[in-house]
DNA sequence: CGCGGGTTTGATGATGCTCAAGCCCGGTGG
DNA sequence: CCACCGGGCTTGAGCATCATCAAACCCGCG
């Protein structure tokens, strides 16, 4: 049961006890071990993914073969190529899960017939995607503004909680910087 | 009358002659000249803008004194500083028009007024910013995968007519590298 | 105990920035 | 109508940041 959700929900906009339940026949629970994958670059991205408990991660693999990671999503965020969800076309993205994690899976395919009956969620869309592009604003700002090794210091000085949760490597690949690279800076400031 | 808005507003969600006219009583057009601004660091972000003519741009100033471009509008595209938008707290950006410019003002403050009135707009605004975040999603690859020279490049391939309208160093600062170099790069194609 | 993924180390070098100067060209005023 | 002014673009030298590569190391897990 995707309480979490629905709480999420209700931090936003309205929804009684009867529409929750509602909400639930229009989602569905998928448990997904780390590094297991909920998209792979080629496949249609049929759905969107909010993470109840546990954390996930969207990116894609460079000309280089590296993986560079676009987004984490951990609890209470919700995560998808929002292009290929779109379009339907495939998806150019991957996204995994970084840790065993519990998520609720919202599919396409359903999502018009669900604002149909609950219009609300119209606005709770629309007001958690201006959250995102808001932040997806501040990280442009951050890329252009600070230097590599700033941009590690600030980002572990902002979420030392969420550092401990995930390995330095991928860390470095969503600061666009090379592991090699961290282990340096680490060094430096002891 | 902005007829570019409503227009486009019809290319997502349904909207009737009537309801295109009360749209009309919440929005305000607005004339800017080129080099004007709709908003300056330390000042509230009370509108999101839609471009009916013209060209904006979001940017900030780095601790370098530098402008460092965020995100352009043109024909038929909104832009605000998220952010500083939904939490009506002093912005950290700058928004100024790029040319001679005409504007649709959309204030905040009778955003749940018309959202009440017009119900579909609500639709019609999760639809543009999956769009958006969709874009800036796109916007984090390439500059993880690309390297400056190639950022360049792909650019004036992917969009000739609108680098065609702004300044280079307007450019530089959207790819986040320095005019000089800029100028290298085109040096070295010939 | 051994395997393997992740991290560290250090040497080398490219990418792209900084700074300072000159140049080009379009606009403005005399 | 010309001269000047200034914003923007170019040039080049020098240099910092950060990537690359190869090797060793560490440690948790099977």
């Amino acid at each position: 049961m995707p309480a979490g959700l629905a709480t999420h929900i209700k931090k936003f906009v309205d929804l009684t006890e009867e529409e929750a339940s509602i909400l639930l026949t229009y989602t569905r629970p998928l448990e997904i071990k780390k590094k297991g994958f909920l998209l792979k670059e080629g496949q249609v991205c049929r759905a969107n993914y909010f993470v109840e408990k546990g954390c996930l991660r969207l990116f894609f693999i460079d000309e280089k073969g590296t993986e560079q990671t676009v987004q984490f999503a951990i609890e209470n965020w919700w995560v998808t190529d929002y292009t290929g969800f779109r379009s339907q076309a495939p998806s150019h993205f991957y996204i995994q899960a970084v840790e065993n994690s519990k998520i609720t899976v919202f599919e396409r395919s359903t999502q018009d017939g669900l604002f149909a009956k609950l219009p609300q969620l119209e606005r709770y869309f629309r007001l958690i995607l201006e959250k995102s592009y808001g932040a997806s604003q501040w990280r442009i700002k951050y890329i252009f503004s600070l230097s590599k090794e700033n941009m590690y210091k600030q980002f572990i000085a902002s979420f030392p909680a969420f550092v401990q949760r995930i390995p330095q490597y991928m860390l470095a690949s969503y600061l666009g910087l090379t592991p090699e690279y961290v282990s340096e800076i680490r060094k430096k400031k002891s």
